[in-house]
DNA sequence: CGGTTTTGACCCGCGC
DNA sequence: GCGCGGGTCAAAACCG
């Protein structure tokens, strides 16, 4: 939940016209998601929102950020005051807090070792795929009005997926980090109630930095967002 | 020809 | 237990 304080400072951030998104964060959004929205310069009336359109039972999503457990333990009473710039709510969302509680367990068992050269090839796939979805990574999610589905956030993307969602006419697209044993994946859809708004949801972290020919893209792509902005 | 997208099938979690 | 809906897989199609 915001509270009055919160509200109050994105009333007047609004009235000012532009959402800094706090520089000086020690805990970072996951995947370098700060940088993708420093580098396309989101303003508040583009980030209308924070939230995470998904089938979880999710009422208030977070831009949480997530550099390690301990701080995620920390932010249940944080208020976000970040040097001033008291826009972003960390809060622990139930979505979250169900992916941090199967951090946690998988953390406390990964010494488990399993034998499977006696299986068959069905259950071992069954149980790479149950392994995989046992861990899901914190998200960070946000809200941009855009032509284009993708923005380009400096990473290269293969999509892996494409679902229509229920009660929405446009489909949800499915994206995986093309990095070798990167595993960052997001997910685009657009607004039902607005599809001007293109909703971004990144989940995991990545292990790497964007390639240098897609960080000139990227800054090609911010110049022109100013330029349109 | 290699990488990417498309798309139907499949799996899993959840609510009833 | 069953059905529903979201998420993922993987083969085929596509593309540069």
């Amino acid at each position: 939940m915001l509270n009055q304080g919160m509200f109050e400072e994105q009333e007047m951030a609004s009235q000012m016209g532009f959402v800094p998104f706090p520089q000086n964060l020690s805990f970072l959004p996951p995947l370098g998601c700060h940088q993708s929205l420093k580098a396309f310069n989101i303003p508040p009336s583009l980030v209308a929102d924070h939230h995470l359109p998904s089938t979880t039972n999710l009422t208030h999503e977070t831009l949480l950020s997530s550099a390690n457990l301990k701080q995620r333990e920390d932010q249940d009473h944080i208020t976000s005051d970040f040097g001033g710039a008291q826009l972003l709510s960390l809060q622990r969302s139930s979505a979250n807090l169900w992916a941090w509680g199967e951090v946690n367990e998988c953390l406390g068992n990964n010494k488990r070792i399993v034998n499977d050269h006696h299986l068959g090839v069905a259950t071992m796939k069954m149980k790479k795929m149950k392994a995989r979805r046992k861990v899901r990574e914190p998200r960070f999610c946000f809200k941009t009005m855009s032509e284009v589905d993708v923005l380009d956030d400096g990473y290269k993307w293969r999509k892996y997926g494409q679902k229509v969602v229920k009660n929405t006419q446009h489909p949800r697209s499915y994206y995986r980090c093309t990095q070798d044993n990167c595993r960052v994946k997001k997910r685009v859809e657009r607004l039902a109630e607005d599809p001007r708004m293109v909703i971004t949801t990144y989940e995991g972290r990545h292990g790497h930095s964007p390639s240098q020919d897609d960080q000139e893209d990227s800054q090609a792509q911010s110049q022109l967002n100013n330029f349109l902005w």
